[in-house]
DNA sequence: ATATGTGCAAAGCATTTGCGGAGAT
DNA sequence: ATCTCCGCAAATGCTTTGCACATAT
């Protein structure tokens, strides 16, 4: 059976507040304006137990440490080259079934789109 | 300079011969048919030489060590919920630009598909 | 001959786990 | 009172790195 600790409440809050995937790192000392000593494997702990909850995200990119964010409606991601900013896209291309071979059952899709976001386009 | 030693023939012909993203274990122990004393950080560091190079790509998975293969026309992945086997799909929906929002700049693109493979789908 | 690549073992990170104590029910 | 959760520190697993030797050029 699943407690509320003021922990858990302050992780949720925190992802919810920063609405961007955060690092755990990011996300622990964000959460530690409000709990002091919290630590890391308690990040750890109950993200996990969010996940499963349904009620947080992971968003793993290639050669990142994967980050957390509180469950949105369905949307993707731009990873920007420059500033490794990780921002979410509020656009889907919709029917990806038809990419699928003969036989093959499609759950689910993920859309990682690389690039510059605007201040990173102009400094190169 | 880099110069080639018949270490990188080996990974580079093993993952050409599978054809398929392998973990780095997997290319290891396959590549050891070859060259027994091979060791796996030989393979991490010809494995990044190859990306350099453009000859490999890293096929990665949340939840998943990142995988490897050789580079092939643009395509993307298939990942089985069952057997956690993945599979290219030489497919693409095309232009995902109309997805960017105004300012960002996109230069590329990956699509991961979940669901189950023909086999799994049966055993469920 | 020389500079780069290799194997081995140790070091680095991100993440997980064991444990005694704190806190929720 | 009980059982789960927390903080801390140690452990784990993947990847990288330092070093002495081997090898491609």
């Amino acid at each position: 059976m699943e407690r509320s600790t003021k922990q858990r409440a302050a992780i949720e809050y925190t992802l919810k507040k920063m609405g961007r995937p955060l690092l755990p790192q990011e996300l622990l000392t964000e959460a530690q304006k409000t709990i002091p000593n919290l630590s890391l494997a308690t990040i750890y702990r109950n993200v996990k137990g969010l996940i499963s909850d349904g009620l947080v995200d992971v968003v793993s990119l290639p050669g990142e440490t994967d980050r957390y964010e509180i469950h949105k409606h369905h949307h993707h991601h731009f990873h920007c080259h420059g500033c490794h900013q990780v921002t979410d896209i509020d656009a889907c291309p919709g029917d990806l079934g038809k990419l699928m071979p003969e036989g093959y059952q499609l759950e689910k899709h993920e859309i990682t789109l690389y690039g510059r976001c605007p201040a990173c386009a102009k400094s190169v």
